[in-house]
DNA sequence: TCATAAATGTGACATAGATCAATGCAATTT
DNA sequence: AAATTGCATTGATCTATGTCACATTTATGA
């Protein structure tokens, strides 16, 4: 159960084995059906969770009844809305399972601990999020610049897997397009062949 | 000369007097003039540098000509290309500078140095680029679905000071809009009172 | 296995913002 | 002080994408 998380800790720092089973120790497993929320806007975040199996959305509803999607996360990553955790803040952010998943999620205190006992995962937790942030930089700069089919094309190779697991008309609004805009480059890409 | 830096230390991790006189010989002071660039396309960005005085920006060009901008950077931030710099790979972006500049550089082997001296800079690290990424997260957000005219308004608010010292094509192209557009935007606004 | 809901596709039309082109004003440089 | 260059403004178009409305296909759960 705690396989895939081991994976993503050794695969960017050293740990030992007593470390991890200490670590184990402050995780809760946690299982939601498919259309279950983990975080509703105007709640306070409690959770940092790590994907053990299943997908999830990360999204906002905006006035214009747009729903915007800040990312999909499935087996390996986390998922949480980090400022809202870390400032006990409420959310602006939905976080809803598209798929039924199992996660593995850790509270504040917890993670404080952890932080504090194991220091290695100062820098692990940095790694992940130096890692988030040059992609989200790169998403930035395409949104303010790319077409809509490049935004796309883009997609389609650096997330091939997305594609089949998520539905259209999100990935529409993970690109921030609509849907019948999306339904038509599909055509004319498939025209083009 | 290191006032700023120590100050923006303190005000998220604890360092002693000590560490903080090691820290200091692992920077290099350099000094650019106005529209000198501290990293240009195709370069590997050696070094990581904190801003003691000036502004700078981080922009790319693609094939239409539009200079989308990732950043600008005043007193008392970081600024990097911080996949260059980690990777060691070739830039996809410009840094230059828009005022004259005093800035403290750091290499990368110098950096480790220090992560590996002294740990709480791992976290030091990782709060500024949590705290980036939030931000980066929202800008994000709203590029994919905020009008010209919020995206302008939101900016007014959440940096006041940038807009004296930026000049305007280059808010707009921290925008994501053309200039024009954000000259009739501020038409309207300023008619509206 | 049927019935309802969810997802996708497609046409007609609307529009925010881009593009192109010209003008007037600072602000540097010589 | 003149000359060059950079910057902001404004008008006339153009266009990519959004919006609305409806049809078709695919899931889903009772």
């Amino acid at each position: 159960m705690f396989e895939l998380l081991l994976h993503s800790i050794k695969e960017r720092v050293t740990i030992s084995e007593e470390e991890f089973n200490f670590c184990k120790t402050l995780f809760i497993p946690k299982k939601l059906r498919k259309r279950q929320f983990l975080l509703q806007e105007g709640d306070v975040c409690k959770y940092t969770s790590f994907v053990e199996k299943g997908m999830l959305r990360t999204y906002t509803v905006d006035e214009k009844g747009n729903e915007p999607i800040l990312q999909f996360s499935s087996e390996g990553w986390w998922i949480a809305d980090i400022y809202s955790f870390l400032t006990d803040e409420p959310s602006l952010y939905n976080i809803e399972a598209l798929e039924d998943c199992e996660l593995l999620q850790i509270t504040k205190p917890s993670w404080e601990i952890l932080l504090q006992k194991i220091p290695v995962f100062e820098r692990y937790f940095r790694i992940l999020i130096q890692n988030n942030l040059i992609a989200t930089q790169r998403r930035l700069m395409g949104a303010m610049s790319e077409t809509a089919e490049e935004k796309y094309l883009k997609l389609i190779d650096n997330f091939p897997g997305c594609l089949q697991r998520v539905p259209q008309h999100m990935i529409a609004s993970y690109l921030g397009i609509t849907r019948e805009t999306l339904s038509r480059i599909r055509k004319q890409l498939a025209a083009r062949k």
